[in-house]
DNA sequence: CCTATGTCAGTGGTACTGACATGT
DNA sequence: CACATGTCAGTAACACTGACATAG
């Protein structure tokens, strides 16, 4: 009462982190339930797609790569490996690191989440026409790079 | 070597989902830093700012409000409410309803991470200009009004 | 009878921390 | 020596499920 507000009503539903929680989290929901006909989750994923497009990295490299702690690679790897959608080779080059490589298994496996991640991105981005795709995923890029630059 | 890709260097790090999981992880992880200052964590603040906004609530069309299952709700009032941000008073006119309302504590306690969450904000969205904000917010905003009609 | 509410107990995927042995 | 790697154990916030008693 004593003073109005100059810009903001606030409003949870129209910050920007809410939208961007909210959004993700939709997200998030579809593809897990995709990734669950493949008996999958979506860390398995992003490791597996991340081999098929850079190669084969040691582990450590490859959480960096994909984005998953460096703990949390060992388990997921473990069951990759135990489906025979990768291997675990020592590095003679650094005695300290695994090679990880995707099998033809594996690489097919990748294919196959692949075209369900894009099935549900297409349901997930359906409103939105291609320039405005074009739009989030740039708005999205330009976040993401100028944050991890630290 | 056999075929080039036609269209799809694919790329993890191009696709909207991925984009969106890693800009919202990025910021739940600045948020709940600034929210550790306050002693409380995400629910708290996302149910603080509902009742600030909205007024007051039953636990169950609180959580619709604000996207925290009515299960969830329970844990987080009781902190709220041991803390003396909110109170839960029996309905009147629905014995089966808890009234829950923000009391001058709490409406102060919400306007302080109020002021955290767009200090926060500010940092995230830095690399954004204030027309490339509202794009973002638009976007996010079509794609969960979409969504959310079921 | 069916539905809504509040509550409790449990689970699951993601993300992180701290520690440790080993190797560079 | 400092540092990187793989591994393990534990934790945290969030999201969800199933069940139940109670009330509408």
């Amino acid at each position: 009462m004593d003073h109005a507000a100059p810009q903001s009503p606030a409003g949870l539903s129209t910050t920007p982190s809410w939208l961007l929680n909210q959004t993700a989290s939709h997200a998030a929901r579809l593809l897990s339930e995709g990734f669950a006909a493949h008996d999958l989750r979506g860390y398995h994923y992003r490791l597996l797609a991340t081999l098929a497009e850079d190669g084969p990295a040691s582990q450590a490299d490859l959480g960096r790569r994909c984005g998953i702690d460096r703990s949390d690679v060992v388990a997921a790897i473990n069951d990759l490996a135990g489906r025979g959608l990768v291997v675990r080779a020592p590095d003679p080059a650094d005695r300290r690191r695994n090679v990880i490589s995707v099998t033809d298994a594996g690489a097919d496996e990748a294919r196959r989440m692949g075209a369900t991640v894009e099935r549900v991105q297409a349901d997930l981005l359906a409103p939105l026409s291609a320039t405005e795709r074009k739009q989030l995923t740039r708005l999205l890029t330009r976040l993401l790079q100028h944050h991890s630059r630290h």
